[in-house]
RNA sequence: GGGCGCUUAACUCAGCGGUAGAGUGCCAUCUUCACACGGUGGAAGUCAUAGGUUCGAAUCCUAUAGCGCCCACCA
């Protein structure tokens, strides 16, 4: 039979099969959608990963929140693109391939510009793609037909077209400043490329001889080994101190040139000895002081921060062995005034750690400061959403403080700086084709720019350069804004608030809207089981792929969901996946257990998976559920409890708490479905006890729930869902794919309070009778009498419900008595009922006698808590009635509780 | 130097003004014809500390302690 599930459920050889299943379909590709749609869009942009990339947790939390979020909204009816491509990562993959290059024994430079980037580009085609292939092993529902790279031809026009704009528009510049510059990478990087650190390190000052007198000035500094680049010592012009030195000069030691003593307010009278030494070439102040009062720029390192030519006697040495030559010579010549231990805040590479060197070289940069003016205007106005909200005044802090951004690199790998230099005229030409002529002179020598683009600034274009921008494109029209951006908070500089900038600015305009996205989820980091991040260096990594293929995909990806509460970290523990790949199973054997009593039915000619395909329009499922009779308290119960657990999932996922929404399915497959309605819905699946028109119905019952839970699922758990789907098809569904079917939707119809305070009070009595059971030692397969004493209105429940009482309790008969039980033995009572089990052998009474105290402790305690409560005329007069009437209600409940567990500890003979 | 977050059952975490929750683990028990990746029952928490606001605080405010993160050109 076609639907037939395996005896045991293993994730791998299912989740392969559907997941090349939904590539070969073509499941998730999306077409340009004609002018006259009318069809609610939704989409949806992968956060590129670099192409050097291999999949980590924080990935996989990534695509398993994007994935949930997608597939929900393609169910629910939205033409959903998501929409993946790769980044060409400049750094990280032209290091990857040098590194490649220095096993064989060569180097970028040996191979030349041209040779070299091809030989990233054939590294690309063969290892470009690994990041994606484990993508789909997660199930992601990405339109694979859509695929970009951030090089590609379309993408570097756009890229070149986004730079001539800015630069036309005056927002690109050119010139000389200060960048941080790393001497390994040997290039210059941005603010956010450099990672601060405190390390503990020491603090000298050096004495400067006043030229022609005794006096010196001392100054300090934490770097000595550039003071052989100073061009002045700055002293602030209110510092009383040193007013008998201003117009004087003083001699730098070691290099024996003279430099004057200038006023400047970078000079604080409150650090030091109120002395600076200023040092135009080697820090941002000192170069900002230098401009101010026409310094010379002395740089007195290379490229790779070794000493140079203008370092004298040090030329040639790296900076750190030259700090300590310069440190040896100032103390044997007596300049050195003193050290001490202090701390230095040190700026490293992001990419390499190597410590980061300001350093003064030619640029281009952008200026933000009018990009991030409307990038605020945006979130304040609500254009664009934080998810959770604090991550926006986080993005305000940033935004407000915003430096230029350094765009160039001295790298070969990314898109090359559109811009040309006549070797004639020196004038610096910026075009979007190469250009033939000096636009200055017509001189025909133009050289491009060696260097090449941050790798962000390309990224930062992709919500409308991957849809076809510059280009007037339906795609731009139809997807541009994107809907939501899903990603995490160590992005959110580098690129959320880039993508804002550039979107506002070149979608400006934009019908539908500038911004490039209106919803931003930012998640959390993914941390090991003990909260640590995860890092290489500690060896706590958790490789998602070897979770997969111990647990299962759904199970793994199930665990991440669960656990992203938004705001808080993960902390990953394989033990909960271990947990979610026991529901997967127990799901698993609950579509088993239905198919069983299908193929019974089938067989007895009563009802097959055929008349349940009949009862849906076009034999496609709905958004509600179908089929579904309610005729007993239970089937009304279930219905009600998936109606409100459809309406708390979409709630949950509508706010991004998907570990609620997981919860909610979880709870509803495991708690309410598998533990009640299957357990009760047992006896009337079986011939033997029920009519065949009773069997039809409870069969119908529950494949059409069934097989709407497994829709609800499916977001979540995609692949084994997809297996049980097509199974309750009989392998012939009429849609391709669960994911192409309805999203369950709520319907207030099926909502059943009765039916859920009936079920309620059947539940608490059946697991009083179990618990009762337990207390006394009943044999499990001894069946004993069960009495109640209750009012009418529950007592005509039980009996109507009696068969499935005795059967879900182990109960041989469930009679009614008069009169009240408390305090017979065996007896437990509620508020609502009072059940004995009737069991003769003896109680132990003194076990007994210390649970009901301990019971009646607590009772009483929140008894006089309700009391003193209600007797405040405070609370009366304040408090929400609903909230008094609850309280008046429990007071009354747990009096009577109260009397009732005393009369049966009297009778015990408790000593009270 | 600024800014932000966390501290709840043995563990990992939810809850964030109206009677303390989940999963795992633990204890007992059961191989009953979906599932031992299971069923049933149970034990387990002065919700970091000290004040305050409130009729009422794990939940709001303030301070303290511990842990963590982000941003920053003070020598």
């Amino acid at each position: 039979m076609a639907h037939e599930l395996s005896k045991a459920y293993e994730p791998g050889a299912i989740e392969a099969r559907w997941a090349q299943y939904w590539i070969d379909q073509k499941l998730f590709a999306v077409a340009t959608p004609p002018a006259d749609s009318t069809q609610p869009v939704f989409t949806l942009l992968l956060p590129p990963p670099n192409v050097t990339g291999r999949l980590h947790m924080g990935h996989m939390l990534n695509q398993t929140e994007m994935d949930i979020i997608v597939r929900w909204h393609r169910m629910r009816g939205f033409l959903t693109l998501w929409l993946p491509g790769t980044d060409h990562a400049g750094i990280a993959t032209q290091m990857m391939v040098e590194r490649q290059l220095a096993t064989e024994g060569t180097s970028r430079q040996q191979l030349g510009r041209e040779a070299f980037i091809q030989r990233v580009w054939d590294w690309k085609k063969h290892y470009g793609g690994a990041i994606f292939d484990q993508m789909k092993r997660l199930g992601a529902s990405v339109d694979w037909e859509r695929q970009y790279f951030t090089m590609d031809e379309g993408l570097s026009r756009a890229v070149r077209e986004a730079f001539v704009q800015l630069y036309e528009e005056d927002l690109i510049y050119r010139g000389k400043y200060i960048v941080n510059w790393c001497p390994r990478c040997i290039t210059a990087i941005s603010d956010l490329e450099v990672v601060h650190e405190d390390v503990p390190g020491k603090l000298y000052q050096v004495r400067y001889p006043v030229v022609g007198t005794d006096d010196s000035l001392v100054v300090a500094t934490t770097r000595p080994e550039t003071m052989l680049g100073d061009t002045a010592v700055a002293v602030n012009e209110k510092d009383e101190r040193y007013r008998h030195l201003h117009g004087k000069r003083v001699r730098l030691p070691l290099m024996g040139r003279d430099l004057p003593i200038i006023l400047d307010d970078l000079a604080n009278p409150e650090f030091g000895t109120g002395a600076v030494k200023i040092t135009p070439a080697h820090d941002p102040n000192d170069f900002q002081a230098g401009l101010r009062h026409l310094l010379p720029q002395i740089d007195v390192m290379d490229e790779t921060a070794r000493m140079n030519e203008n370092a004298g006697p040090y030329a040639g040495l790296d900076r750190f062995q030259a700090r300590e030559k310069i440190l040896a010579d100032l103390r044997q010549q007596g300049f050195l005034e003193s050290e001490r231990d202090y701390v230095v805040p040190l700026g490293k590479c992001d990419r390499c750690k190597t410590v980061v060197e300001p350093r003064l070289s030619t640029q281009w940069f952008i200026k933000v400061a009018p990009l991030a003016e409307r990038a605020i205007e945006a979130v304040e106005k609500g254009e664009i959403r934080f998810t959770p909200e604090n991550y926006a005044k986080t993005y305000f802090e940033w935004m407000r403080n915003i430096h230029d951004w350094c765009i160039s690199r001295q790298l070969w790998w990314g898109h090359r700086i559109p811009a040309w230099r006549c070797p004639e005229c020196k004038t610096i030409v910026v075009a979007r084709e190469t250009p033939a002529r000096c636009t200055n002179c017509s001189g025909s020598a133009l050289e491009q720019d060696p260097d090449v683009l941050d790798t962000w600034f390309s990224s930062g274009l992709l919500p409308f350069t991957a849809l076809g921008w510059p280009e007037k494109t339906r795609d731009l029209e139809v997807f541009y804004p994107t809907t939501l951006l899903i990603t995490g908070f160590d992005i959110l500089f580098f690129w959320v608030a880039r993508m804002i900038m550039l979107g506002c600015h070149f979608m400006a305009g934009n019908a539908k809207g500038s911004v490039p996205f209106t919803e931003v989820y930012i998640h959390a980091l993914v941390r090991d089981s003990e909260r640590k991040k995860m890092s290489k260096t500690k060896g706590n990594v958790l490789d998602p792929i070897e979770i997969i293929e111990q647990y299962g995909t759904d199970a793994t990806r199930f665990t991440l969901a669960a656990m992203a509460a938004p705001g808080t970290d993960i902390a990953f523990n394989p033990d909960r996946t271990d947990g979610y790949r026991a529901f997967a199973n127990k799901i698993w054997n609950a579509a088993r257990f239905i198919f069983m009593n299908v193929d019974r039915a089938q067989q007895a000619g009563i009802w097959s998976l055929d008349d349940f395909r009949k009862v849906l329009p076009g034999g496609k499922p709905t958004a509600s559920v179908r089929g579904f009779q309610a005729v007993t308290l239970e089937d009304r119960w279930i219905l009600s409890r998936f109606n409100s657990t459809t309406q708390e999932v979409q709630q949950a996922l509508e706010d991004y708490r998907f570990h609620e929404a997981a919860n909610q399915v979880y709870d509803f497959f495991w708690g309410q479905f598998c533990d009640w309605y299957i357990e009760l819905i047992k006896p009337r699946l079986s011939l033997g006890d029920s009519s065949a028109g009773a069997v039809r119905t409870a069969c119908q019952n529950l494949v059409s729930l069934f097989e709407a839970a497994l829709r609800l699922l499916h977001p979540f758990m995609p692949f084994i869902t997809e297996e049980i789907w097509h199974a309750v098809y009989d392998g012939k569904p009429a849609l391709l794919s669960v994911a192409l079917a309805a999203f369950p939707a709520p319907d207030p119809a099926q909502s059943d309070v009765d039916a859920e305070t009936g079920m309620a009070i059947l539940q608490d009595l059946i697991v009083s009778v179990r618990t009762l059971r337990a207390d006394l030692k009943v044999e499990p397969r001894e069946r004993v009498p069960v009495q109640v004493f209750a009012n009418t209105e529950v007592r005509s429940l039980v009996e109507q419900n009696r068969g499935a009482v005795e059967r879900m309790a182990n109960a041989e008969k469930v009679t009614f008595v008069e009169a009240s039980l408390a305090k017979l033995p065996g007896a437990r009572s509620t508020a609502r009922f009072e059940v004995r089990v009737v069991y003769e052998k003896k109680i132990d009474a003194a076990a007994e006698c210390q649970r009901l105290q301990k019971e009646l402790e607590r009772s009483e305690k929140e008894l006089e808590n309700a009391e003193r409560q209600l007797g405040n005329t405070q609370f009366l007069s304040k408090a929400p009635p609903q909230v008094i009437d609850g309280l008046r209600q429990r007071s009354q409940e747990l009096t009577v509780l109260r009397e009732k567990m005393r009369t049966a500890m009297k009778e015990l003979g408790c000593g009270v």
